[in-house]
DNA sequence: TTAGGCTGAGAAATCGATTACGCGATCTGG
DNA sequence: CCAGATCGCGTAATCGATTTCTCAGCCTAA
């Protein structure tokens, strides 16, 4: 009773079933022609001991785990959750499953979970996190396991890319700004090292000036990706500059953190000033006000990060080398963002809206 | 170029430093006493090779794979991947790793990552999923793999528990409200069927009987623990019932529902009427206002189950048998709850207060 | 009746590690 | 200088599956 029972093994069924391991072997996979009493012997001693095959054994004989491993850089950011639940949809709809690691923010964690995996022997790694060094990447790709980059993107490695259009999100996010009347527009960084950092900050520069608006009507603040440095930015920023009609925000959690410096600070959203997030969490439509963002098509990018590297593995000819695909970013407006405020302060007659 | 470099294997190693695979094998589990210029030898050829232990061969020799699988009711609940990343955390220190599966709600989901853990020989399982049904929970004792219940009750199962204790969390919500002067108080229940569901609407009654509130001047409605059913439930409830002035709801994500719900029906929060959540996640302190809430010890909980499993796998005797833990649960006041409103609905003279 | 083709199933090798067992070489003590 | 203890390491079995090779038995055709 306190003996654990060790679990069934080919052999035994076999010896029930009165036939070898080779023949149980084959009727369970399907394979061959079995006589009729013969497989239903098979399958009467496999149901009789409650036989399941030891995935471990067949990934040796068989050189795969049919795994898939996958790193993100904090599966307590909620941005993470819906492409890890897509990521695992799509695998297991190619019979292949996931294990995660969460880096927590943290490059040796996410080494960690590396080593793992490879001992592991996964079949293929997804990387969706940017904790990574310049030679973890090295390391990794010259590791020989199949890899592909999810929301990040290592300076030219050799590696296929599924990301969002950052630099098209913050356009969209700053046309949309433009389009209500705003011409000083604030930028809430995030955490520097962020790979969509840079690609977003560039993007809202470029909108901005094809818009016509000086850099100098421009404010960029640092934050840190998280609701507290949101916080603590939108206060530098209505400290320093009391002009700005609207804040964009490198993340929704930044923007929730800006949110409430707003309130401390009794500006009223969006009549006096207006917040635009970015990647679409859940949380940005639970706040009040409800946050205009521009959403990451999360989901997709968990499904193709799949379906791209099972198709690698499962055709082993030289794919398309080191491809980057840009999912495109969309724009939902809320309750965060209106038309900008006229100069003295209080609400434009709505100014190039159709005649009422 | 096209070829997968197929990973050395400890015959290769052997071969390169000119031992046998038994001495490779010692070398690098530290065991035996190896000839300096052996250890050297071997250290070298793995480090030229770049030799990574096979997880899968060694497994199936050691009979243990030293993984556990961590089977949550949905990790795109903000709940959940708290309770993830401290299970990660220690099982990472005890030499575990964790392989984590989401039922999204659904049971046969739930029973897809237990048959697929089971084939991966996982040497232990968490549960920390209400969506299985009887016979799953027989099937599961039933099952070789040692099991720890988290979050979840199942009834009378001869397993460990990991729990909170709901019903005391209720308690503390309510005499948070009494103490604020509150005497009509509604509860939006959870899901039908959350094992958690029971627990606390008990625990909500009889604190209520205990404070002299009469069943009369309490209501129940039915949410579904999640935003659409919190902001649901409690419009129902202001149509049905003026007089309430505190709502206590099954989690955070339902009262937050709540919260935007009373918001749309000009009820000002905490002035008119008080809210309070349940679980402690990261929104509730995002929201305006910020949410008071009852808190779950997520970590702890993950903690709790990882070193209970892990020990009654590193010590087969017969453990103390199905053994409950109750975790006690945390008030953390913030913004949504306050002193109730007089009867003729203006906020009362802070009634207990010291004299100013 | 017999040669040749099928067909169903068994024997054995294999995947890559761990480890019990035993053997030759070195060391120690009388 | 030799018996026996000690030490380091190699041989081979083992974990539980898959798969190739092979063979026995049966059917068909000449």
């Amino acid at each position: 009773m306190t003996e654990r029972a060790a679990p069934a093994t080919i052999r035994d069924v076999a010896l029930r079933a009165g036939v070898s391991t080779a023949t149980v072997s084959r009727v369970l996979a399907g394979i061959g022609n079995p006589k009729p009493d013969t497989a239903a012997a098979v399958m009467g001693a496999v149901e009789e001991l409650g036989y399941r095959p030891s995935g471990v054994a067949r990934s040796l004989r068989m050189k795969r785990t049919r795994t898939l491993g996958l790193i993100v850089t904090d599966i307590q950011n909620p941005f993470f959750p819906e492409l890890v639940q897509a990521a695992d949809l799509a695998a297991r709809s190619l019979n292949y499953s996931i294990i995660l690691g969460s880096a927590a923010y943290d490059e040796r964690r996410a080494m960690h979970y590396l080593d793992l995996m490879v001992d592991r022997r996964v079949d293929g790694l997804i990387i969706a996190s940017s904790q990574l060094s310049d030679e973890s990447w090295q390391w990794l790709i010259a590791s020989p396991v199949p890899v592909v980059v999810v929301n990040a993107e290592p300076s030219g490695l050799p590696v296929p890319v599924i990301t969002s259009d950052n630099a098209g999100g913050a356009r969209i996010a700053v046309e949309h700004l433009v389009g209500l009347g705003h011409r000083r527009i604030a930028y809430i960084r995030g955490y520097e090292g962020f790979t969509a950092d840079v690609p977003r900050i560039e993007g809202f520069r470029a909108a901005c000036a094809e818009a016509g608006i000086p850099a100098e009507d421009t404010v960029e603040v640092r934050g840190d990706g998280q609701f507290e440095g949101g916080e603590r930015a939108a206060t530098e920023l209505l400290a320093q500059d009391r002009d700005v009609t609207a804040i964009m925000c490198h993340n929704d959690m930044t923007a929730i953190g800006a949110l409430r410096a707003l309130r401390t600070a009794r500006r009223r959203v969006p009549q006096d000033i207006s917040v635009v997030g970015c990647d679409d969490i859940a949380a940005a439509s639970w706040v009040v006000p409800s946050l205009t963002t521009v959403a990451q098509q999360k989901a997709e990018m968990g499904r193709m990060a799949v379906e791209r590297l099972a198709a690698a593995l499962d055709d082993p000819d030289p794919p398309a080398e080191a491809e980057t695909i840009r999912i495109p970013m969309i724009l939902r407006e809320r309750e965060s963002s209106g038309p900008a405020p006229e100069r003295d302060g209080r609400a434009p007659v709505a100014a190039g809206s159709a005649p009422a």
